[in-house]
RNA sequence: GGGUCCGUAGGGUAGCUUGGUCGAUCCUUUGGGCUUUGGGAGCCUGAGACUCCGGUUCAAAUCCGGGCGGACCCA
């Protein structure tokens, strides 16, 4: 993949999964398959919030008055919010604001629910658009205006402790959530000036994509209890005194489905886990004239057969040369494609060629066995599609001694850069600048020695890349 | 935040420097017909574009200004 903005470019439309022709900058329109795939990739997310949380939907439009009550977390923001200040043909009285995010839509409401710790843990999440007036360039799904997919977790509880255990609990889940995906990660904490504006602190994960930089697929945020002081979050414990609230949340965005498709696709095009593909199996009759009914027959029968085994089945009839159809469902990412000509029904054999790397086999077929031996065969792409991707995050993470190295390696290799660091806010900053890198955060190590920039005494291991 | 470049059918492009030959090139896409079907077949016949607004000019795809949209580089 010599050009990655191009190739991605290329497979939203060569797969038809997004139009980005929409007239508004940053705003592109789902098609049916690429909505598909969305939908699959929510319900596998909403499966694993589901043992623990409840899903909400709030209102886009948030009063300006509240969404100026937390000063650092309005700041973060106030550059990219898109306001409403007309209704009809009158200015509104007070303007509203397209939610960037929904902390601020959220929390008068916890306000309101929140009484005693009777009521806590209050865990809920949604999945909504969000607004972003970005001026920078935009790409789809991966910098937008408009964030389609904004899957927030918000949660709330009494103890600070609680708190720190639902980041786990967060973390957890996206890491489930990704490895079902088949999408690689690093983990930081994100440096000071880089958290969410209002949090304690951010734990991010990141992917590096094939043109070596790294993108942010999810965020955990632990928002100690500054949200709860500013919107007046508090409950009376068992002992009958009232307390703050303590708050964590965390979300994922449309940028999961850029990396699904970054992490996966080919030069033929896009390649899909079998997990969210729209259809897992396409099935080609090979037909000429004088038996096509007999072909047609067996597929018909062979369809029906994956389907009601819970197998996402296509057969594609049209009156097209085979080889046009194989490259049409390569460059879709179909995982498997099963073969039936005039010479297999004579062998009892069936041909099943394996999406992501080609692999052709002839097998016997056995109406007995046949689901077994795809969904045998989906599983072994999955797994090797993960061990894959998995192999390139980490061929692509180097670590480091000298500085000289550090800006060697992320010019030359791209990837994720580890090295020693103090962990100084300044020092960070000053890295960043000078060598024109971002700092992604920090990992707790074992460190000995010293700072890679300042010279100091190292107390973390420091992730760095270039990032989207 | 600063800078560079670009905008021609659904997609990719030629033409722009030096305005007229453009009734706009080629590939792909696409409707109809014939013929075919184990890796993008072929033939016949149709369809489809100069980003928008303003300016210069006898004349603008081509030159100038702005808007909108896009790509990239630096910080």
């Amino acid at each position: 993949m010599k050009n990655f903005s191009e190739w991605f470019h290329n497979v939203l439309e060569e797969a038809e999964l997004m139009d980005a022709r929409y007239p508004i900058k940053g705003m592109s329109v789902w098609l049916p398959r690429g909505f598909q795939i969305r939908k699959n990739v929510l319900s596998t997310l909403e499966e694993l919030l589901d043992e623990e949380h409840e899903e909400v939907l709030f209102p886009m439009l948030i009063p300006e008055s509240e969404l100026a009550k937390e000063a650092i977390h309005v700041k973060g923001f106030e550059e990219e919010v898109y306001w409403v200040t007309r209704g009809g043909l009158r200015d509104l009285n007070e303007q509203l604001a397209l939610r960037p995010t929904s902390e601020t839509s959220m929390y008068p409401m916890f306000s309101l629910w929140v009484r005693s710790h009777i009521d806590l843990p209050i865990k809920v999440y949604q999945t909504v658009n969000t607004f972003r007036y970005e001026t920078k360039h935009t790409r789809p799904l991966i910098r937008v205006r408009e964030i389609t997919t904004f899957n927030e977790t918000h949660t709330v509880h009494a103890t600070q402790q609680e708190a720190e255990e639902e980041v786990q609990v967060g973390i957890n889940i996206y890491k489930e959530f990704f490895d079902e995906l088949a999408i690689p990660y690093s983990i930081s904490k994100r440096p000071e000036w880089d958290k969410f504006p209002g949090s304690k602190y951010t734990m991010a994960f990141d992917m590096i994509m094939p043109d070596g930089k790294t993108l942010q697929i999810g965020t955990v945020h632990n928002l100690g209890t500054t949200f709860a002081k500013t919107f007046d979050i508090k409950f009376e414990n068992d002992g009958g005194e009232h307390e703050y609230a303590h708050q964590t949340c965390y979300g994922l965005s449309d940028r999961v489905i850029a990396a699904l498709i970054a992490a996966h696709g080919d030069e033929k095009g896009l390649v899909i886990p079998p997990q969210v593909a729209p259809e897992q199996v396409i099935i080609i009759p090979i037909i000429f004239k004088d038996n096509a009914d007999e072909v047609l027959k067996f597929t018909d029968n062979l369809e029906e057969i994956l389907k009601t085994n819970g197998i996402r089945v296509k057969q594609d009839k049209r009156d097209l040369r085979p080889g046009k159809k194989y490259y049409e469902w390569e460059k879709r990412g179909v995982p498997l494609r099963i073969e039936v000509g005039p010479k297999d029904l004579e062998n009892n054999k069936v041909v099943t060629i394996r999406r992501d790397n080609g692999k052709k086999e002839f097998t016997d077929y056995d109406e007995a066995t046949i689901v077994d031996t795809v969904k045998g065969l989906l599983n072994s792409i999955t797994m090797d599609l993960k061990q894959r991707a998995d192999n390139f995050q980490e061929e692509k993470t180097y670590s480091v001694n000298t500085v000289d190295q550090l800006k060697k390696t992320i010019n030359k290799k791209g990837g994720i850069v580890t090295a020693n660091w103090c962990g100084d806010s300044e020092c960070g900053k000053d890295m960043e600048e000078k060598y024109g890198i971002d700092i992604l955060g920090t990992q707790d190590a074992d460190v000995e020695g010293e700072c890679v920039n300042c010279g100091g005494d190292a107390n973390y291991k420091v992730l760095v890349s270039k990032t989207y």
